[in-house]
DNA sequence: CACTAGGGATAGGGTTAT
DNA sequence: TATAACCCTATCCCTAGT
């Protein structure tokens, strides 16, 4: 309706647009949207809401990361030292933006969003 | 660095293109980036660079001209008709890129930015 | 080919809504 | 207060025209 101020992304969405990622590269976030594959998931959408929510994406493992830190951190007082190093990154990986519950081991773009986002973390950025 | 997506302006860069301008002219970027007087204050910056700078110079006294014109049309509306026109133009002639607090009067350029700016600001502009 | 002009896209800071 | 969503705009990219 008219009166939504604030549109939320949908898992549909953050799937495509993660998905888009993998593809395109980040920060190709027009080709994003006029890629047939992914244009039907984000008819919403502009370049810079891609923008924008990849950016909250990322915050998100930031902030993630910190307080795992802090919490790690104040776990190994406890601990002290334990083998299998649960690494702060390690805990990155488990991240996802689509609930386990309505996402069966595989997306419909062939590989949960889980996977392809630590892939593109890891990637170094362009430019 | 890669990482520098956005590589900001100085002051002294600003400087460097504005006296650029007032030599060779608005359009003559090529020139400018290879003159030896500018040169040493624009090494990181390529000559489509100075072609977009210059236009963002230009809309943010277009668009101070606008506000000005909405600021002053309400004070008028209140002062009525006073004297010492202190006019939308006069406003303008106020705008320097290089803070005063760092600026004396005279730049290494010989002359300060605000007045060079002015004066290319009413100096018609090319094709 | 080198350059410029202008349209268009992106990055990052800032703001609003929740 | 915190954060997702959205806005602003300086900077950077693409490319037709010269």
């Amino acid at each position: 309706m008219l009166g939504h101020r604030k549109n939320k992304w949908t898992a549909e969405e953050e799937e495509a647009l993660v998905a888009g990622i993998a593809k395109h590269g980040s920060g190709k976030w027009a080709n994003i949207i006029e890629d047939p594959e992914f244009a039907p998931h984000l008819l919403d959408r502009t370049n810079i809401n891609l923008k924008d929510k990849w950016r909250n994406m990322k915050n998100r493992v930031g902030n993630m990361e910190k307080s795992m830190a802090h919490t790690l951190k104040s776990a190994l007082v406890v601990v002290s030292n334990e083998s299998s190093p649960s690494s702060s990154s390690d805990m990155i990986n488990d991240t996802r933006y689509v609930p386990m519950s309505q996402n069966p081991s595989r997306s419909r773009f062939g590989f949960n969003v889980g996977e392809a986002h630590l892939k593109l973390m890891k990637k170094p950025f362009k430019s």
